[in-house]
DNA sequence: CGCTTTTGACCTGCGC
DNA sequence: GCGCAGGTCAAAAGCG
């Protein structure tokens, strides 16, 4: 959660501006709806501004109680760096992501590990499902599994198939703390384009982010169904942000393609909006082409 | 037959 | 230096 989303949602706005539409011939109706549409995105955007503020006197709090807690001298737990601040903590994380001391990637990358960009992924599945497959749209051959000792889940690890000299590997675990939850880990940069990654897009995203998301490293995302993102590089700025695999962006694309297009097919209203503004352009051509043969 | 997955062994870093 | 634990390798098995 951060401000940019609120961002985000003000440029969605912008591309359903009522003051785009230069066409007379739509109507007032579509200007109404794209008004109410316009009002209600404000609103939004208020709610998430607010939601926003909220979020940061409760991480505050939590700043303050964990600095108590440390300085109290609570016993530290003599556990190699690793495992901790990531799966185990995955789900926190991703709730607290500033809380989470892995910008760098360095509270658990070890020297073997190819490339500097790490990012995680959290996934809702059903329980049941020990598969742990993450479909992100690349292709991915398994070369190990592993029980670690924090999580009784075992943990698989992959290597990008799709091109043979891409480096990228991500690690891939049941969340301790929420079994519906799989975190999957990515390492490295893909050497090649990504196999599924439309040529038309919605007009954003193109740089890797995922639509209302936050810029920054440590980008966090969540919804009942999509993947939760949380990006940790070990570089800094654009950079860092330009080098962010592409992950889960062509599925998470696909479901908000489809969610748009659910909630403004089951808007009656708007449905008859465009079937009359589509009807009037199409007389109008018809018309004007008319005119023309007949003069 | 070729690709993927499984799985035990081995390698390596870290903490003591 | 030793032991632990995560990460990787590679042979065997599985599958289409």
């Amino acid at each position: 959660m951060d401000s940019t989303m609120a961002d985000k949602s003000l440029n969605l706005n912008l591309n359903i501006n009522p003051q785009d539409n230069n066409d007379e011939t739509t109507g007032s109706f579509v200007d109404e709806e794209l008004n109410r549409m316009s009002a209600e995105n404000k609103k939004l955007t208020e709610m998430l501004c607010f939601l926003h503020e909220n979020y940061k006197s409760l991480q505050g709090q939590l700043v303050d109680l964990m600095h108590k807690s440390s300085e109290n001298g609570e016993p530290k737990l003599k556990k190699r760096k690793s495992e901790d601040e990531n799966y185990g903590g995955a789900i926190a994380n991703n709730g607290n992501h500033e809380t989470c001391s892995n910008s760098d990637g360095g509270s658990w990358k070890r020297p073997r590990e190819i490339g500097n960009t790490v990012s995680r992924v959290c996934v809702k599945t059903d329980p049941s499902d020990t598969s742990l497959i993450v479909r992100d749209g690349y292709q991915w051959r398994k070369y190990g599994q592993k029980v670690t000792r924090d999580n009784p889940s075992p943990r698989a690890y992959y290597k990008c198939s799709f091109a043979p000299t891409c480096p990228v590997k991500k690690k891939v675990q049941r969340s301790v703390e929420d079994p519906w939850v799989v975190v999957a880990i990515y390492e490295g940069e893909h050497s090649h384009p990504d196999p599924t990654q439309p040529h038309v897009s919605l007009g954003f995203n193109q740089g890797h982010k995922i639509p209302g998301s936050i810029s920054g490293p440590n980008a966090t995302i969540s919804s009942s169904q999509s993947p939760i993102l949380d990006s940790t590089q070990s570089e800094s700025g654009s950079d860092a942000e330009k080098s962010n695999p592409r992950i889960d962006m062509p599925a998470f694309q696909e479901l908000l393609v489809e969610k748009l297009a659910n909630s403004l097919t089951r808007n009656h209203n708007f449905t008859t909006a465009v079937a009359a503004a589509i009807s009037t352009k199409i007389l109008d051509h018809d018309l004007s082409e008319s005119w023309e043969t007949t003069s």
